[in-house]
RNA sequence: UCUCCGGUCGUCCAAUGGCAGGACACAGGAUUUUGGUUCCUGGAAUCGGGGUUCGAAUCCCUGCCGGAGAACCA
């Protein structure tokens, strides 16, 4: 973890301007201690832009030694499910993060937020509105027309409390009547123009089932709520911002800590869409195979693709925060993972699409075994031994008929490496009637044992390659990015989102063959196959003797930046 | 038309009146039994115009551009 004023591991400075806040506050004493919150609505599951979130919150938490809440907001029954609060609570933890004590819910807080409510009235500060909602939203005016009070604003405290608690007992229907603040009609603001506190929902609530019958709005029920629990800064996203003033409003008004209310930008991300509308929409669509979906940005899609955590908070620490829009590259959460996996994951030998190679001068039923270390800078964690026998299968991607400028892989009389194995030649190539190539002749040296030169010689190009005899048969889903530009809003006339949707987003390869190594792993468990990209045993479909991966994320790829720029 | 917020390399974030810096991306090179990793190098920015100041990305004025705001949603 870093520590105010430190570097991160990347050299990137560690601040922002929430975090020299927090240090101010703690430095001048305004508080001893630190308390933050993650404030989740149950009603969707969580995906990249709440991770920037929690760790912001959580992890300000940790580095300054306060803590952080987990609340969910629940205060719309009829939008809300306990069904997403299972997940929510699993992402965070897997993310790494530990809440404060139990998990909190606004609707645990109903009763003092209804007391505090009825303070309002006596004081005069709130009122019963008796209007419809169309004419409540008529008189509220608009940005150039100031508002009008309503005929019920000026109704006494007595009739007002009687009417509110006869608002709690139910004896009304859904709106009928409504409890507003009484601030005023002239803001700017239109937050400010006496908003409203309380509706009446004859619905059931997924915690409080049939208890309530009014519910608070989120501007009533949110500051309260941070400040019933004393939380000292209250991080949201802009879109908060002009909510701030009547954040402050209630807080003033009653006898309760006064919480701090700091706005930052939500994360955007090219080739994404984050909001939880659409992302539902992807599902219920089928557009994708539910929230799980490794193409998906939820948390859930990005653990089954094979994200470590490490490295969702280490992209979260490098995209900073401020309070402008922005849209990050999606290559920087990419990055991220790739330097997590490559200290993380162990090397193993996988072909994709496999081309059979004969070698010649190969013994009949000879099998040699040879060693292959699982880290190349790592010897402590040791290696296997991988079998090689007289057939073997390639990747059909490192033979070209023709070389092209600067190809060092195989090739009709080209010699390459098969790493850790030995070197082969290719001396004749076998086609079917279409033309295609189906197999490959090769010689090798026998001298060469473990890819080693014995003379010297200079041979350029590795490959890797998994024995015909005792490869094992695999399903590999290969992912790229689910949409097919930066921005999959930006549309032409008369086109979708949706249109935008890259169709190559999932390939699934049925004929993989992957090294024996590999038949009994644990599902969800994390590698690097060879010169191809970091993959993952699937958490759902995996079975021993069955082996399912899915692509992570490609290792950078050189050369086929090289042949993409020559055309 | 009104109010608020925001404009720094292609992208994201620093610089808190004093040498505009880092990361990603990109380009070149070294090392390499992964065209991986690692290392080195390079190009690349203060929205425009005024003003204050010895000195402005930073403060002031103004213009322009982007975002948000009129839910009994959060």
């Amino acid at each position: 973890m870093n520590r105010p004023g430190e570097s991160t591991p990347q050299g990137a400075p560690a601040s922002n301007f929430i975090r020299d806040i927090v240090k101010d506050d703690l430095e001048s004493g305004r508080h001893d201690q630190i308390r933050t919150r993650f404030p989740p609505e149950p009603n969707g599951y969580l995906h990249i832009g709440h991770a920037k979130a929690i760790c912001l919150s959580f992890g300000l938490a940790r580095e300054f030694g306060g803590t952080c809440n987990l609340r969910f907001d629940d205060t719309n029954p009829t939008t809300e499910d306990m069904e997403y609060v299972e997940s929510i609570k699993e992402d965070i933890r897997w993310l790494g993060f530990e809440w404060e004590g139990d998990e909190k819910y606004t609707s645990d807080y109903f009763e003092q937020l209804y007391e505090w409510a009825e303070l309002l009235i006596r004081d005069g500060k709130a009122y019963v509105d008796s209007l419809p909602e169309d004419r409540i939203r008529e008189l509220r005016g608009d940005y150039y027309k100031k508002g009008t009070p309503s005929p019920f604003r000026d109704r006494t405290v007595d009739e007002n409390l009687d009417l509110f608690r006869r608002m709690r007992a139910g004896e009304f229907p859904d709106g009928a009547h409504v409890l507003r603040a009484r601030i005023g009609l002239d803001s700017q603001n239109m937050n400010m123009r006496d908003p409203l506190m309380y509706r009446i929902r004859h619905a059931v609530h997924h915690r409080t089932g049939d208890e309530w019958c009014i519910y608070p709005m989120y501007d009533w029920a949110h500051g309260q709520s941070d400040a019933i629990e004393r939380i000292t800064h209250s991080l949201c996203s802009l879109e908060f911002e002009a909510h701030r003033p009547l954040y402050e409003w209630f807080l003033e008004q009653l006898p309760a800590f006064r919480s701090r209310q700091i706005e930052f930008a939500r994360l955007n991300l090219t080739y994404t869409v984050m909001s939880k509308r659409k992302l539902l929409e992807l599902v219920n669509e089928g557009r994708v195979n539910g929230w799980d979906d490794p193409r998906m940005p939820t948390l859930c899609g990005m653990r089954r693709r094979g994200y470590p955590p490490e490295a969702i908070r280490d992209f979260a620490e490098r995209i900073g925060v401020s309070k402008r829009d922005s849209t990050v590259d999606v290559a920087l959460l990419e990055h991220a993972v790739r330097d997590r996996l490559n200290d993380t994951s162990p090397r193993v030998m996988a072909v994709l699409r496999p081309l059979k190679v004969v070698i010649d001068n190969w013994p009949d039923g000879r099998v040699e075994e040879f060693d292959a270390p699982y880290h190349p800078k790592e010897p402590d964690w040791g290696s296997r031994k991988v079998p090689f026998g007289k057939v073997i299968f390639i990747e059909r991607d490192d033979f070209r008929e023709e070389a092209p400028r600067k190809w060092f892989r195989l090739a009709p009389g080209r010699e390459v490496r098969l790493r850790y194995a030995c070197l082969i030649t290719c001396v004749d190539v076998v086609r079917d009637a279409s033309g295609e190539v189906v197999e490959l002749h090769c010689t090798w040296d026998p001298e060469s044992r473990g890819g080693r030169s014995p003379d010297g010689r200079k041979v350029k190009g590795t490959l890797h390659g998994v024995s015909a005899e005792h490869g094992i048969p695999a399903v590999v889903r290969l992912y790229e990015r689910l949409f097919d530009r930066e921005d999959p809003m930006d549309c032409d006339e008369g086109e979708d989102w949706k249109d935008h949707l890259n169709p190559d987003s999932i390939e699934t390869l049925e004929g993989a063959l992957v090294e024996p190594s590999l038949a009994r792993v644990e599902p969800g468990s994390r590698w690097q196959f060879e010169r191809l990209g970091y993959f993952c045993a699937d958490s759902q479909d995996h079975r021993p003797g069955a082996p399912v991966f899915n692509r992570t994320v490609t290792l950078r790829d050189t050369w086929a930046r090289i042949e993409k720029r020559s055309g």
